[in-house]
DNA sequence: ACCGCAATAT
DNA sequence: CATATTGCGG
């Protein structure tokens, strides 16, 4: 007994800014995506066969549910959690589970004087069951990676749920890839028909991806000659910081929201916008 | 089952 | 404006 009517209420969680890059290191130090990861010298120095090639998926997979698993997800796809502390290292060895069921994680809560003469009810975002996942906030670094991943694979390979999981992004669904990955097609179309180059000043955040040229295919025949080194990608990557808003040219009011939901619509990156136009997509007529 | 895209809602 | 969500066809 003891039923409970809970409305879901989203409430503002403005002060759980953790360190999560201040460990990590920059976007662009890291994530040579595009790249092996050990040179062939190496490998054969430490008779690291090439047996290891097990598609950039598998391997990505395998990390990923690996890091489900620790959590105490149970299987599930992905729980949505916070992550652990920054103190902890994570290890890659799935040789733990857990027999106990539950799995109680630690609850902070910063106790300030909140009145709340309006409907406000707590909201414990760091159970693994989150119900309502916050609005994603595609900020450049994830969105960098978003390309890399894309560019890696080819846009022949780019659909949502690969991309999903090689980004290995913490919480991120398939339906965001989705969403996202069909304006980045529409961006790129868009471009096409200008100059080669030149982002005009429409693009904000979009130009300064660079726009990887394996957008045309790669393996398609069986024997490819001589390209083929791809790096498999097991490198996790943490849920998106809270912070980080300073764009390059994105002259937005620059007000950090502090946390993963967002209700304001102005960050992110933007994409040049069409005008209504009437353009010819592609189909003569 | 999943992807891709348009329309629509938030 | 950016995302999410949904609907429909392939």
């Amino acid at each position: 007994m003891g039923e409970e009517a809970k409305i879901t209420d989203y409430s503002r969680d403005s002060e759980r800014v953790t360190e999560w890059e201040i460990g990590l290191p920059t976007d662009n130090d890291i994530t040579p995506l595009s790249q092996p990861l050990i040179p062939p010298e190496l490998a054969s120095a430490f008779s690291i066969s090439p047996e290891s090639y097990r598609t950039l998926v598998e391997v990505n997979r395998a990390s990923n549910d690996t890091i489900s698993a620790i959590r105490g997800g149970g299987g599930g796809s992905q729980a949505f959690s916070t992550v652990v502390e920054p103190d902890e290292e994570e290890e890659e060895e799935p040789d733990r589970e857990n027999g106990s069921g539950t799995e109680s994680r630690k609850l902070r809560r910063l106790d300030s004087a909140e009145d709340a003469d309006s409907v406000m009810l707590n909201n414990d975002d760091s159970s693994a069951r989150a119900l309502k996942r916050p609005r994603l906030v595609w900020t450049p670094q994830l969105h960098k990676r978003f390309v890399d991943v894309v560019a890696h694979l080819g846009i022949q390979n780019a659909v949502p749920k690969t991309i999903m999981q090689l980004m290995n992004v913490e919480g991120l669904t398939r339906e965001n890839v989705a969403s996202h990955l069909q304006k980045y097609r529409l961006y790129l179309k868009r471009m096409q028909g200008f100059s080669d180059n030149a982002p005009s000043s429409t693009d904000q955040l979009f130009a300064s991806t660079p726009v990887p040229q394996s957008l045309q295919d790669s393996s398609a025949g069986g024997c490819d000659g001589g390209s083929a080194g791809h790096a498999p990608i097991p490198m996790p990557y943490p849920p998106p910081p809270p912070h980080m808003m300073g764009m390059f040219g994105i002259p937005h009011h620059g007000f950090s929201n502090g946390g993963f939901q967002q209700r304001d619509w102005s960050s992110g990156f933007s994409y040049p916008q069409p005008h209504t136009n009437g353009l010819t997509p592609s189909g003569d007529k």
